[in-house]
DNA sequence: GTCAATTCACATGAAAGAGACCACGGTCTAGTG
DNA sequence: CTAGACCGTGGTCTCTTTCATGTGAATTGACGA
């Protein structure tokens, strides 16, 4: 008989994490170090509210992992801790990025709608309709004010139009109980600038922005939380450099470099390591890169796999730049061999692009002169995971 | 030799269609008293 | 009589197609030196 206790036991004997916790993404710790000034600030703009006042509209700036979405949510909390149970204010933060949750106009106000306690269907209504029934919950609802968190805004208006924010800027004039004061948050820097100026106003009325972390900003961090995270003396002082290096390069996105040690301490626990070594973040930063090409390949659809299997198989014979035309033409056959339909090339051009937001191929718009624009297309995954990549693209098209 | 026009092979935009999904309201059907 | 099954209509959403317009430099060809 298998004493399974015993098994049990030597895992928790020999875990390096105390709280793995501590580094997940969505961990939001007491105290943000080197945010002070900025949490400050956004404190300082919505205080108003808890006296039922509306504030400006604000709107925060910065790359990933620059700590935006954790002071603005940090504030809300401490706001709601202030508030308590009377009814002055609500706070909603709202993912835009979510797939299927909310990247579209009529999610996003269903998802709203279904926060304040009443409920849409997930389609088949008129969004003008999905409009009154979010203002009436909102009419209906104690409190006489609204923040509105709207993460990642910009993806939700490159996929939808600024109208929407128009829309919901000017929903305040339209409210007679209830006002909303909306807190955007962006990542891409000239956001504002291709926002219709009337929604660019009202919008920006307070604008913030958070400047990337440097090397020892993120080692300051790291080390905080890696005390919490794993137990004593499995990290050493050259890790967190290492971690904090890493990321710096990567334009000092802090979850990034959080991840990176996670990963690190998963895979030095795997190895049996009772210390958290340099090998182990490199590693990591491969293996994290590596899941991540090899995740997006597995979940692309169909079409996309095909498009990238010719991209693939010509870059086998030609081992300099590759051409839409010629990547059209390959794809063509490839897909009357697996019996699937032609996509036009006009759709194909689109999926090139896509893939190079993606990140697995550079694609630079070159002119040949007479012969011609076109996209010149190069592999961006690193050689060690291309075998592993085609395998699964065979592997699901079934080749 | 110079310079503007031409030309290619796509890129890029806009609009609209197909097909999946869904709500809503009306009509039909079968079960119940 | 009524609950539930079953339409038809009208809406959203994603992926595509169709049609239209844009674009940058190699090439061409007229021009003047």
């Amino acid at each position: 008989m298998v004493n399974l206790d015993e098994i049990f036991d030597s895992v928790s004997d020999r875990s390096l994490f105390r709280n793995k916790q501590v580094l997940q993404a969505n961990y939001s710790p007491e105290d943000i170090p080197h945010r002070g000034k900025e949490v400050g600030h956004i404190a300082s703009i919505l205080a108003p509210s808890l006296l039922g006042e509306k504030t400006s509209n604000l709107f925060v700036y910065g790359k990933t992992g620059t700590g935006k979405t954790l002071s603005v949510q940090h504030v809300s909390n401490e706001l709601m801790k202030r508030v308590k149970n009377s009814k002055i204010l609500r706070i909603e933060y709202l993912n835009c990025k979510l797939k299927k949750v909310a990247d579209t106009e009529y999610r996003i106000l269903a998802e709203l709608i279904k926060k304040l306690g009443g409920s849409v269907p997930a389609t088949g209504l008129p969004t003008d309709q999905v409009y009154l029934k979010f203002i009436e919950i909102l009419e209906k609802s104690e409190e006489k004010l609204l923040i509105l968190i709207l993460d990642e805004i910009d993806q939700a208006v490159k996929k939808i139009s600024d109208n929407f924010l128009y829309n919901l800027t000017r929903l305040n004039s339209e409210l007679r109980d209830v006002q909303i004061i909306i807190v955007g948050i962006s990542n891409d820097l000239r956001f504002l600038d291709c926002l219709d100026p009337r929604v660019r106003s009202s919008l920006g009325e307070e604008e913030l922005v958070f400047p990337p972390y440097n090397a020892i900003q993120l080692q300051d961090i790291l080390r905080k939380r890696a005390e919490e995270a794993f137990k004593p003396k499995v990290v050493t002082e050259g890790v967190i450099a290492k971690c904090a290096a890493f990321a710096a390069r990567e334009h000092g996105d802090a979850r990034r470099a959080l991840d990176l040690l996670r990963v690190a301490g998963e895979i030095a626990e795997r190895e049996a390591d009772f210390k958290i070594k340099i090998k182990h973040i490199d590693k990591a930063n491969d293996k994290i890169e590596r899941d991540k090409i090899l995740d997006i390949i597995e979940t692309e659809p169909k079409q996309f796999q095909l498009v990238l299997y010719s991209i693939f198989k010509l870059l086998e014979k030609t081992k300099d730049g590759i051409f839409t035309g010629d990547i059209y033409t390959y794809y063509q056959d490839v897909c009357k061999n697996v019996n699937v339909d032609i996509l036009t090339q006009r759709r194909v051009s689109d999926i090139l692009a896509e893939f190079d937001m993606l990140g697995l191929i550079n694609a630079r718009v070159i002119s040949k002169g007479r012969w011609g624009r076109t996209r010149e297309v190069k592999l961006a995954i690193p050689e060690n995971i291309l075998e592993k990549s085609k395998g699964i693209l065979v592997g699901s098209l079934g080749l």
